[in-house]
DNA sequence: AGAAAGCCTCGGCCGC
DNA sequence: TGCGGCCGAGGCTTTC
């Protein structure tokens, strides 16, 4: 489920422990799957002190005395704080709390707990997470950084719709804000990144900022205008046209026959 | 039963 | 022909 718009609200949340002191860090096998073992985290995390959130792309950075702590949700996993949501409500997977999809936490001297709640285990924690693999990030990509964004060296590039889920080259674009910018860009997804006009590249800028605004005003990735049409045989909801589908860039991806081209 | 909103690895292909 | 980088496919994991 979190895509950027998801992992902000966050780190929004998590700015509730900054100041408060890590007693105690716990993490199951996969959730320390980046890590030498569980027990490194545990070890890693005692004794620091918060002292502020950030964020690049769908990495969640919590900034300590020590050691910066990264965590990522994959697909379904949530941060909860003192039981609190990020987000209202769980929008894939289920729509419910289980004490025994909690893969792991930090607890702090002020009594506060934060957890990593994930079903599918995709989530993963992090100790100095290295961002020089991550591109800029996607909530406040300039126009210049999105022409490179753009700029393929060789051949025409890979599909647009690729490139945008290419971390490296932008963080944040999830599967489903790459097809809401594209749909509101009228860009058809399988345009090689290399081939695109001018006049197609300002639309997508356009699109892409207006979509990290708006839905992020809306309150998540998955409220997207073209969300009610992303299932096999759908019309678009803005031309009735029928859309159509396939996998690129490895994701299941929707688009109007009509207005994307 | 198959697909799912993320990330990682592997292998093939392309261009120099 | 050889090499390295780029790119797509597939796996991970569990759930509905």
């Amino acid at each position: 489920m979190p895509e950027i718009l998801e992992v902000e609200s966050y780190r929004r949340l998590a700015d509730r422990v900054v100041g408060s002191t890590v007693v105690r860090g716990w993490s199951d096998a996969y959730s320390a799957k980046k890590l030498t073992s569980p027990s490194a985290w545990a070890r890693a995390v005692k004794g620091l002190t918060v002292t502020g959130t950030s964020r690049r792309g769908k990495l969640l950075l919590l900034e300590t005395s020590g050691v910066t702590l990264g965590i990522r949700f994959g697909m379904t996993g949530v941060l909860l704080i003192d039981d609190e949501a990020g987000i209202d409500g769980l929008f894939y997977g289920p729509h419910l709390f289980k004490t025994e999809w909690v893969r792991g936490g930090l607890e702090f001297d002020d009594g506060r707990k934060l957890i990593l709640h994930d079903p599918r285990r995709l989530g993963r924690f992090e100790i100095d997470p290295d961002l020089s693999e991550l591109g800029p990030d996607a909530l406040s990509l300039t126009r210049k950084q999105f022409d490179q964004v753009l700029t393929i060296k060789r051949g025409e590039g890979p599909a647009i719709k690729a490139r945008l889920l290419d971390q490296s080259v932008v963080a944040g674009v999830g599967n489903l804000l790459g097809d809401e910018i594209l749909f509101r860009a009228g860009v058809d997804p399988r345009t090689p990144a290399g081939r695109l006009s001018s006049e197609q590249r300002s639309r997508l800028y356009k699109a892409f900022t207006a979509t990290m605004r708006s839905l992020g005003g809306r309150g998540g990735s998955h409220l997207g205008d073209h969300m009610e049409a992303r299932f096999p045989g759908a019309f678009c909801p803005m031309d009735g046209a029928t859309m159509l589908s396939a996998t690129i860039g490895g994701r299941t991806t929707y688009w109007c026959s009509k207005h994307q081209y």
